[in-house]
DNA sequence: GCCAACGTTGGC
DNA sequence: GCCAACGTTGGC
């Protein structure tokens, strides 16, 4: 079970319009960096992932799961790019900004500090449960199945 | 708003 | 297939 990032600037599509659109999910098009729909085609149904606000915010503020594995983007006129599906779960109690992530050697690794610029990235289990419980959530709570 | 880091494009 | 030029992202 792989857990994930996915980063958005709030102007364009906020957690709260993540909120919004419910359980049926939300199709997060737009992507056009190989690496990150490549992230995208190994995503399983079920698995979940943080929802980050990019350049305003700066911080990790929620809990998503991917509820529709990856296929054609629907905005893409090419075919050639694709994109999962993915739900609010829950909103972090304290959302964990990225000066907290950096200041934490133990999330030093994680590819938002190695990678500022990728918008799709995996997550370790580890680094996972730390946000987690940075956060005020109890790990067990928002984790699949 | 600036600019560093990165990815992509296109000429050779 | 190299690499310079260009465009984009995102932190500051």
């Amino acid at each position: 079970m792989a857990y994930w990032l996915f980063k958005s600037e709030p102007h364009k599509w906020s957690w709260d319009d993540q909120v919004k659109k419910g359980a049926s999910g939300q199709e997060w098009d737009g992507v056009r960096n190989y690496q990150a729909r490549n992230f995208m085609r190994q995503m399983k149904t079920g698995e979940r992932g943080f929802f980050y606000h990019s350049n305003e915010g700066k911080a990790v503020v929620g809990v998503v799961e991917i509820v529709a594995e990856a296929h054609p983007d629907s905005t893409d006129e090419s075919g050639k790019w694709e994109c999962v599906d993915i739900k609010a779960v829950a909103p972090l109690k304290e959302p964990v900004s990225l000066e907290t992530i950096k200041a934490d050697e133990r999330l030093a690794e994680m590819v938002l500090v190695k990678n500022s610029r990728l918008s799709v990235q995996p997550v370790s289990d580890d680094e996972f449960a730390m946000i987690c419980r940075l956060g005020g959530l109890v790990v067990e709570d928002v984790k699949a199945g």
